[in-house]
DNA sequence: ATCCCGTGACTACACATGTAGTCAATAGGT
DNA sequence: ACCTATTGACTACATGTGTAGTCACGGGAT
């Protein structure tokens, strides 16, 4: 069962939801909506859409729908990660590794970050 | 001077087009259509498509058009980088970071550019 | 009893992208 | 000269995504 495709705008909110859990259509709309000049309508297409591709649930709290992530914390991500390497990327990072290596600004905990990446790759790789 | 956007298939015509330089439309489609079920003319349309938005160029030579990127190797796929961390990721790479790391497979070239990166970043920082 | 407001469901529409058919012109082969 | 394959341009259509309007409903406030 492929899941279904995501577009940039609902991976955002989706990012969203995971941040902010179990929230309703009007906070969202009030915060993340408001943010990016969304309406209220926008935001709930968008909404219910997820939740149509099984990407969020919803529970009624007080009357009123709250939307929670169904896959768990960090899951998000990562398969919005892996769509794009795949997908656009064609599954090689390279490209990342060149976008990276041209940035301007790279955190300190970004470094570190990568780091424990290749540290981790490599001694993954010696006792294979 | 905002890049129009591009889709998936037309950055895998893209990058194969980076790789046959100056190909006609004949040679793509035998060779790239062929290889995932285009038709001629759905290659046609995608190259022509991508010479409007000034990611392809062509020149006639012998009769026949032969197309070869505007931009440098590499450039459009470092944007669709660029693009994808910014809105999608907030701007942060960690979530990719997160995702290689859990990625069954990383070639040793990979590896390499990802050792190559940070040591580049490294000595960047060390002389600020 | 009314009126206003938040909420949800539905409908709508534009645009990008993936995909392909068709047609006219041209170049060869025989 | 005639038939055929190749090439280019144009048109067409489905689907996905971004975005929003509208409408009916239920609960409070007045």
């Amino acid at each position: 069962m492929g899941k279904p495709s995501i577009g940039d705008q609902e991976l955002a909110l989706l990012q969203y939801l995971a941040e902010h859990n179990h929230a309703s259509v009007g906070e969202v709309a009030a915060d993340f909506g408001e943010a990016r000049g969304l309406a209220r309508s926008t935001v709930l297409t968008m909404m219910e859409r997820l939740r149509g591709k099984a990407y969020l649930r919803r529970r009624q709290v007080d009357g009123v729908y709250r939307y929670s992530p169904a896959t768990g914390p960090g899951e998000v991500m990562r398969s919005a990660v892996g769509q794009f390497v795949e997908r656009t990327l064609s599954g090689s990072v390279s490209p990342f590794v060149a976008w990276m290596s041209e940035r301007a600004e790279v955190s300190d905990t970004e470094l570190a970050e990568l780091e424990a990446l290749v540290a981790q790759l490599q001694s993954r790789r010696k006792e294979t």
